[in-house]
DNA sequence: AGGGTTAATGCATTCGTATGCATAAGGAAT
DNA sequence: ATTCCTTATGCATACGAATGCATTAACCCT
């Protein structure tokens, strides 16, 4: 009671059994009745609980998924978390978590300290590898799963909405609304997601015959996208609306057009974003946007290592989840809109 | 190098030497400068890195942290989070994170869970535990610190900001600003945060000769808080001032005040919240709220269970960190104020 | 009652690293 | 050169649970 440590050998003696006993009824394989019992009454008696490092090492699996998280300011990212530990939990894993930046070397370092841990899996949110780090991994035998983040020809599964079709339904939306200055603020250009919502959104307007007025890389940043917004609005023939690569960006935007700028949205400038995160459905942006389907995408990602840890031999899939456009108070919304 | 699993008597047969000694290389143990290079050349070659989990087993230091949070839509704690997981991994620690709501069932689940990993300790944010826990952490041998609330009686260690200051802060800048219906939409009141500051708040109306129109719980959410400023409003004498319990309410407060009932702010209503998130600055808000200094909180924090975690007989402390009344727009300032 | 089959259990070993102990090697001092 | 001390290194064991193998118990069928 006052031990601190109990093992299963402390259990089997008390309960007068071997320790391969006690091992077995903790890890469900056979075990008759009263063994079981006379087990569970010695281990309750001692407070025993199994040693979940001991059961890793001898087990090869640690029952942890490595997680690396770029963002943790934009909204988007925490509520991911949460679905994710929620989900993770509910199969028996836990997360060992590591913030690291769009800094590749401190990514190394981190993945290389959750292999260090014997991690089964490591799910990268919004993080860049290097095929370096696709190579190591590969070698450990861990699977990759990246969040919200494509990379061509990495081998790695990736999770991602359907950015393309996305950009492209903001464009025909912004152009059905009768705007004909339309810029953008695109996510960072070293992204798949940034770069994927670019080309779906220039597609989109070609296919309406327009250009884009003018685009600005944002590099997912609010102070990068206030300039960027104060930039196109400096100019002669300023924009009449405004795409922003994600949500957290358009509230940088929206701030400096109305209380830098003394702009009304939407009619001066209409505005449209990204992701869907909850604060913009709050009255205070109330922003149009893109949704990304949080709780599937997900889904996905922890179906996806999952079946990646059971069979490591299964082959990488890139899996997209088309989102709807959430029409909201921020952009001009076109006479008869059925999206 | 194709070879999955390089363990230290691999790197030991290539270099010719034993296991234990690629062991002190690795470990920081002495070792002449010869077998260190022989050692590192021959780990550098097979790709080798120590196996945290046998390391953990061997000396019984996991290096994890467990980390149980219980709200992640409010900003505050994403960014806490974050701080911590620098901060640690500056440290050399890592981080197993678990979400549990209010749920002490699920606290409880969590909290065995981390035992069964061997964490070196544990770090709560605003979830409670319950005194069985509390044993049961003790028995384990593991130090724990709850971040952002505090448990009298429950000798942990416990960092928040200074909670009734902040209250009685608030109330005085309120009543200064010659507010005479004073309201409070309070924390959580089974939460140590919620009623602090809640204390403070009444205790500085009443050192200047007011008391608070009506005081309701918004249990730290933002469907709560909304129907509180609702119930407020609808008073035949409704509050010209709402100071609430976080700024995570605070914004439903200011959306449910502004688009819901046509209000402004501070014209009609001063709005003062607690945490003083990065959002609270954002033009759309620009929320008066009292500072939680998340850094020092942090540090505190780290500080203190890195303490605990190499001398377990240190006491346990309660830390209060002050934080200062940022005044913004949402609150009319007094004249001549100075904080 | 005896042979055969199945279920249960214990023994011994394993996972990969750290560390106490004993021994060997190297160096300094006399 | 001998002794003494320091520094390196290897050997063997330990951490705590899981598991293949062998043994034993239990049961069933004829």
């Amino acid at each position: 009671m006052i031990n601190v440590k109990v093992t299963s050998q402390d259990v089997a003696s008390r309960a007068g059994v071997s320790q391969s006993a006690v091992s077995r009824v903790f890890s469900g394989a056979s075990a008759s009745k009263a063994t079981i019992a006379k087990v569970r009454k010695a281990a309750d008696e001692l407070g025993y609980r199994p040693n979940s490092l001991a059961r890793a090492m001898i087990t090869g699996k640690s029952k942890i998924i490595g997680l690396v998280v770029a963002y943790l300011d934009n909204q988007f990212y925490p509520i991911a978390l949460q679905r994710l530990s929620e989900s993770l939990q509910k199969q028996g894993y836990h997360i060992l978590i590591f913030t690291a930046g769009n800094d590749a070397e401190a990514t190394q370092k981190v993945i290389e300290e959750l292999i260090d841990y014997q991690v089964d899996g490591i799910i990268t949110a919004s993080v860049g590898m290097s095929s370096n780090l696709t190579q190591h991994c590969a070698t450990a035998g861990i699977p990759i799963v990246m969040f919200n983040r494509g990379q061509d020809g990495s081998g790695h599964s990736s999770i991602t909405s359907a950015n393309v079709e996305g950009g492209r339904k903001v464009a025909e939306f912004l152009t059905a609304g009768g705007h004909k200055r339309i810029a953008h603020i695109a996510g960072w250009e070293g992204s798949s997601t940034g770069r994927d919502r670019r080309r779906g959104f220039t597609e989109g307007l070609a296919a309406n015959g327009q250009t884009p007025l003018d685009i600005i890389d944002g590099m997912f940043d609010r102070a990068a996208a206030a300039a960027a917004t104060r930039t196109l609005m400096a100019r002669s023939d300023p924009p009449d609306a405004i795409f922003v690569g994600n949500d957290h960006m358009a509230f940088a935007v929206m701030d400096t057009l109305r209380q830098e700028l003394g702009l009304r949205i939407p009619q001066d400038v209409s505005v449209v974003g990204y992701d869907d995160v909850p604060l913009a459905a709050w009255g205070a942006y109330d922003l149009t946007t893109v949704r990304q389907p949080v709780n599937r995408m997900v889904e996905a990602t922890v179906e996806t290592i999952l079946a990646k840890i059971e069979d490591p031999a299964r082959p990488a899939q890139k899996i997209e989840i088309d989102g709807p456009l959430i029409t909201r108070g921020s952009a001009r919304i076109p006479k008869g809109w059925t999206p």
